[in-house]
DNA sequence: CTGCTAATGGAAACCGTTGTCAGATTCACC
DNA sequence: GGTGAATCTGACAACGGTTTCCATTAGCAG
């Protein structure tokens, strides 16, 4: 019967046109893929982790890059690939546990998360993408450091000395307001506390007392979060010259806000973001693009390939620096010889 | 053993720490779930099938909400959604079979797709979006021919009698070029026949001959395939005034070859979508709106609510006809009491 | 101390497939 | 007719859980 199915070359043709014909008869649905899975070993999916809100996972270009690539590269293999229910809120982990996998690929969660934890306990290959990065798992990512202090040596060299910063959520508790310096050495996302070091340092090093610097955090990730974030900022430091935000959809938010306030951008405010979606391109943001397509078909196919591998592996994506039209000299305020 | 990870209260919290204690001593990563799936016949995860390169499928923001919409609902039932591989180009059916699902969402599919026929041999409940619309299987969509009527009602009473059509893939064989009669009339993919119809029957009555009504098809559903399609329409049809398209990212091609082309508009060209896309939004695009958030959540619901119910179901989502900037009455070429 | 009931632990059946293996049948060929 | 290969048949043991059922024990009352 199961070879009938499965290795029609083992059997007369004759013979296997009769047992289809008879299962037919008999209303046999085939082989029930779960049995198959459970004898066989092998579930045919992927699973895939990603502790947001599926609303925003969904409304975040970057995200849905993501997902496309890592649906790419199941589709080249014939897998499928599993959303794992796992919002923020809820700490039901057993939908990690019920999920017929045979490994997971995780996408930007806190380093604390429990689904996660969930996941490393379940004896599958797994595959970290951007964070947290972890002792002896695949990880893929960008050179979060590197792509930051690019982005900080072109502010210092433009002269920008007085910033602000606009970051994504730094731990699973809200905070939609300034960020402390424990709350930013202690943040839970990797990714987003790598880069506030490395701006931390490159500004040290031109000069700038980076306790001086101030960081607004937003919990949710849209337009309008980066909206009010810079709002905020703004508020409290009119006299910064240069919004440094950690997303395209945040430095978005903060164009609109400028755009509010009657603030010229790149002549009043300069705005950088990151990441490189479209909707950024289209309008010329300076930011730091990465391959965010690459980075899902990469996670993909690292986790398919495991098995052949033994040493855990950490694939570093390359990024690029893009110089658009948001950023710019900052307007000098006090320039008394042109002044009357 | 499976008492103590499933129903702590059923046995003396001293032996579940007992049992929970030896489990980890042992290494045991807990149940597998592909066995207890197989035990209790729920895999707890949905499947979704759409026979379009992933690509795209995430590239159509239309797409990408009914993605959000169905993982939402999944999200809510706590079960899990699972992509199929299932491109356009393979007829490999066995992914269909592998799969691991309580249930299947269709999305979008011809009426003689293999994968489709593959889904309905399972013996579980199938809810199909958009189309084929099938006997005894429930189906979410919108009420297409009145959709399309109220833009066609729409341009008439503006005045337009010159209009050509672009419309997405007719049939799984690829055909960039003008549709035929019979073509149109065979196609595969029920929306787009109900639409075609829909603009027959209202041009029809409006004394329009549809004979002579030019159709462009096009295979890949992408902005520069609008572009190309609108060219094509253009160039064996100048005098057209007003270009329906079948899907908004058709239409924002169209836009784009009208501005190549010099051509206002909508002063010296009216354009038309359909779907009602952010991005068209934006631009300001007439086109009919639908709610395609809702269109997955809803097949999701009915999909996960199925076995309460027997008699099979089609919900009629509504839709709204959005006049914006890119419909306008036509330019009169002969207008002799107005010149010298 | 006996008898009954309730609680609890352990054993066995079952879910539906795949893989193996022994035995039966067919067929070709010497 | 005998031999060997090829093909087919049928039985059976996993896979790793859940569920049912039964035996054992504990608790308690008479």
């Amino acid at each position: 019967m199961s070879n009938a199915y499965n290795r029609p070359d083992q059997l007369s043709p004759e013979l296997r046109r009769r047992v289809l014909e008879t299962a037919r008869r008999l209303g046999y649905p085939g082989p029930d893929p779960v049995a198959r899975s459970l004898r066989t070993r092998r579930a045919g999916a992927v699973g895939l982790l990603l502790t947001e809100n599926l609303s925003y996972a969904f409304r975040d270009p970057a995200a849905v890059g993501v997902l496309e690539g890592l649906a790419l590269a199941c589709e080249d293999a014939g897998v499928g690939l599993h959303l794992v229910p796992a919002s923020p809120g809820r700490e039901d982990v057993a939908a990690v546990h019920r999920a017929g996998v045979d490994g997971f690929v995780v996408y930007s969660v806190p380093d604390d998360d429990p689904h996660l934890a969930a996941v490393l306990e379940r004896p599958v290959p797994t595959v970290i993408i951007d964070q947290p990065s972890i002792e002896g798992i695949d990880r893929v990512g960008p050179d979060d450091a590197a792509a930051v202090g690019k982005i900080a040596e072109h502010l210092v060299s433009l002269g920008h000395r007085q910033v602000g910063v606009i970051c994504m959520r730094l731990a699973r508790e809200r905070n939609d307001d300034f960020v402390s310096a424990t709350r930013q050495s202690g943040a839970h996302f990797h990714v987003q506390r790598t880069r506030l070091e490395a701006l931390a340092a490159a500004f040290s090093a031109a000069g700038v007392d980076w306790a001086g610097v101030p960081v607004v955090e937003r919990f949710d990730h849209t337009v309008d979060d980066g909206a009010s974030a810079a709002r905020q900022l703004l508020d409290a430091y009119p006299q910064i010259t240069a919004v440094i935000c950690t997303s395209d959809i945040l430095a978005l938010g903060t164009m609109a806000e400028a755009e509010r306030r009657g603030l010229r951008v790149p002549q009043d405010l300069t705005v950088t973001g990151f990441d490189g979606i479209a909707e950024a391109e289209r309008i010329g943001l300076t930011t730091v693009h990465q391959p965010v397509l690459e980075k899902g078909k990469t996670a993909g196919r690292l986790l398919l390939s495991s098995g052949e591998r033994s040493a855990p592996k950490t694939i570093t994506l390359p990024t690029e620096l893009r110089i658009g039209r948001t950023s710019a000299p900052p307007r000098t305020v006090e320039e008394p010889w042109f002044g009357g």
